[in-house]
RNA sequence: GCGCCGGUCGGAUAGCGGCUAUUCCAGGAGACUGUAAAUCUCCGGCCCUUUGGGCAUCACUGGUUCGAGUCCAGUUCGGCGCA
C-alpha cells in the first residue's frame, strides 16, 4: 500500500490523496462502505460499485465465526470469497469487545442530551465479552460457543480473509467509561499494538497487506494526544482513529490526534458517517471513513436528502410522486418515486431494503466524492457552509 | 320456527366474580455512527391544573352481588345445525 497527498488545504490538517492498493486505488477522501459479513447488506457487489463506492469493509469477528477464516483463505481470500475486486479492508474485532460487552449503547455519546458524564465505572460486561491482558474471551452470538482472540491471533485470521488494509486488534470503550477505565483500556490497547504490528511484520502477508494501528483515549484530550503519541510512533502503515466520541466534540478530537499522526500515513476514523462528521473529519485530515448508518437507516426507512433525513414510512410519503432527493443522480432517484419506495416499505418488499441502501450509500459516498472535489477547487468552506445549512 | 354457539380497540385474540382488560397485526411517530439491527423505543377512548391525575369502556337493557367483561333474564345481531 502506497499513500499520496496530492493537495493540502491551508488550515494544515485536510488534505487531498490517493490510497494505492493491490486491488487498486482510493481517491481519499473516501467513504468506505461496510460489508460487515462479507457482503453490504441488501446489495451485489455490482450495485455497490455502480454507486460509485470505492472499497469495501468487512469484519474479522463475524467472519471468523461464519464461514471461518480457513474458507476464506481457500477461496481466495475475500475480494474473491465476495466477488469485490476492488479494495478491501477489514476491522479487527475490537468493536466487537464495545459492542457485545455494553450492549446497545452508541459509541458517539450526547451529553447534552443525557447531562450526563461517566461517574461510574462502565466496562464490558462480562456476559458475551471478557478481557484479561493476553486478550479476549467471548461468546459466539451465533450459538454461544466460547472463544478467544489475542492481538495475534486477530492479525492471524485477518491474514487469512486477506484484506489490503487490517487493522491492530484494540478495545472500543463506552462514551460513559470513567476516566480511570479509559486510561486502562487505552494503555492495554496500546499494548495491543505493538503485539499486533510485531506479528505482522514476522509474516509474509505484511508485503501485501497493510496493518493501521488505532488511537483511543475516548473524550479526553490528554488521552486522546498521549495514544496519538504512542501509536503514531509505531510503524504502521496507517492509522485507524477509534473508541467513542461526543457527538458535538468528534471533529475536535480528530484534529488533536491528527496534529500529532504522521503526516505522509493515512487516517482511517473508524465507524464515523453523518454528513456532518464527515466534514468536520475531513476538515481536520481523515483521509476514509466508514460506517454502517447509511445502510442501517436505510433498511429502517430513513433516507438522506439535501434538505435533511426523512423517514419514508411517514403518511405523507404515501401518495408523494416526487423522487426521495430531487437533486440525486442515483439508480433509485433515476427510476423510483418516494410513494413506490413508501409502498415497498409498508408492503415490507426486500427490494425496499435495496433501493433506499442504493440511495443512502450513494448519497454518502458521493457528498465525500463532492467535498473532495471542492477542496481541488479550492471550495471547501463555501461547500461545507452551503451543504450543512440546508441540510441541518 | 326450534336448538346450539358466539358478540372484548380498525382486524385477530387473552381474560377463575376482585388488581392498570392481555397479546399480535394493522395505524401514528421517533431512534440508529468500526452491524447480536429487514432492528429497537414510544403513542394509540375521553377530560384536566399533563414529570402526574381523573373519568369511562367488553352488543343493549335489567338483575344477582360488597364487587360483573365474567353469573342470571330479556332484547338484538351474527354463525352453524334441524325443520
Amino acid at each position: 500500500m502506497k499513500f499520496y497527498i496530492e493537495k493540502e488545504l491551508t488550515n494544515g490538517r485536510a488534505r487531498v490523496g490517493k490510497i494505492e492498493t493491490p486491488h487498486g486505488d482510493i481517491q481519499t477522501p473516501a467513504f468506505i462502505v461496510v460489508g460487515t459479513k462479507g457482503t453490504v447488506k441488501a446489495l451485489t457487489v455490482e450495485q455497490v460499485k455502480e454507486l460509485g463506492a470505492q472499497a469495501v469493509l468487512a469484519n474479522t469477528y463475524h467472519l471468523y465465526l461464519q464461514p471461518g477464516e480457513e474458507i476464506l483463505k481457500k477461496t481466495g481470500k475475500l475480494q474473491k470469497f465476495m466477488n469485490w475486486d476492488g479494495p478491501t479492508f477489514t476491522d479487527s474485532g475490537g468493536f466487537q469487545v464495545f459492542s457485545l460487552g455494553v450492549g446497545k449503547d452508541s459509541k458517539v455519546s450526547k451529553v447534552a442530551e443525557s447531562g450526563e458524564i461517566a461517574n461510574e465505572v462502565i466496562e464490558p460486561a462480562a456476559k458475551l465479552v471478557k478481557i484479561d491482558e493476553e486478550g479476549i474471551t467471548f461468546k459466539s452470538i451465533l450459538d454461544g460457543s466460547s472463544h478467544r482472540f489475542t492481538p495475534e491471533r486477530s492479525i492471524e485470521i485477518q491474514h487469512k480473509i486477506g484484506a489490503d488494509i487490517i487493522f491492530a486488534f484494540d478495545e472500543c470503550t463506552s462514551p460513559f467509561a470513567s476516566k480511570e477505565y479509559q486510561i486502562e483500556a487505552m494503555k492495554r490497547t496500546h499494548r495491543w499494538a505493538q503485539r499486533s504490528l510485531d506479528y505482522h511484520r514476522s509474516k509474509e502477508e505484511s508485503k501485501v497487506q497493510a496493518l493501521f494501528g488505532i488511537v483511543q483515549g475516548g473524550r479526553h484530550k490528554d488521552l486522546r494526544e498521549e495514544s496519538a503519541r504512542i501509536i503514531g510512533a509505531m510503524d504502521f502503515d496507517g492509522f485507524g482513529i477509534g473508541g467513542s466520541f461526543d457527538k458535538e466534540d468528534i471533529y475536535n478530537s480528530v484534529g488533536w490526534v491528527n496534529d500529532i499522526l504522521p503526516k505522509g500515513k493515512p487516517r482511517h476514523l473508524l465507524g464515523i458517517g453523518e454528513p456532518i462528521d464527515l466534514f468536520g473529519g475531513i476538515e481536520n485530515g481523515i483521509d476514509t471513513f466508514d460506517c454502517v448508518t447509511p445502510t442501517r437507516i436505510a433498511r429502517n426507512g430513513a433516507l438522506y436528502t439535501r434538505d435533511g433525513r426523512i423517514n419514508i414510512m411517514n403518511s405523507s410519503f404515501i401518495d408523494d410522486l416526487g423522487m426521495i432527493d430531487a437533486e440525486c443522480d442515483c439508480y433509485t432517484c433515476t427510476n423510483y418515486t418516494r410513494a413506490y419506495i413508501s409502498h415497498l416499505f409498508r408492503s415490507k418488499e426486500m427490494l425496499a431494503a435495496t433501493l433506499a441502501s442504493i440511495h443512502n450509500l450513494y448519497f454518502i459516498v458521493n457528498l465525500v466524492k463532492e467535498i473532495r472535489q471542492s477542496m481541488v477547487e479550492g471550495k471547501f468552506e463555501g461547500f461545507k457552509k452551503s451543504f450543512l445549512e440546508r441540510y441541518y
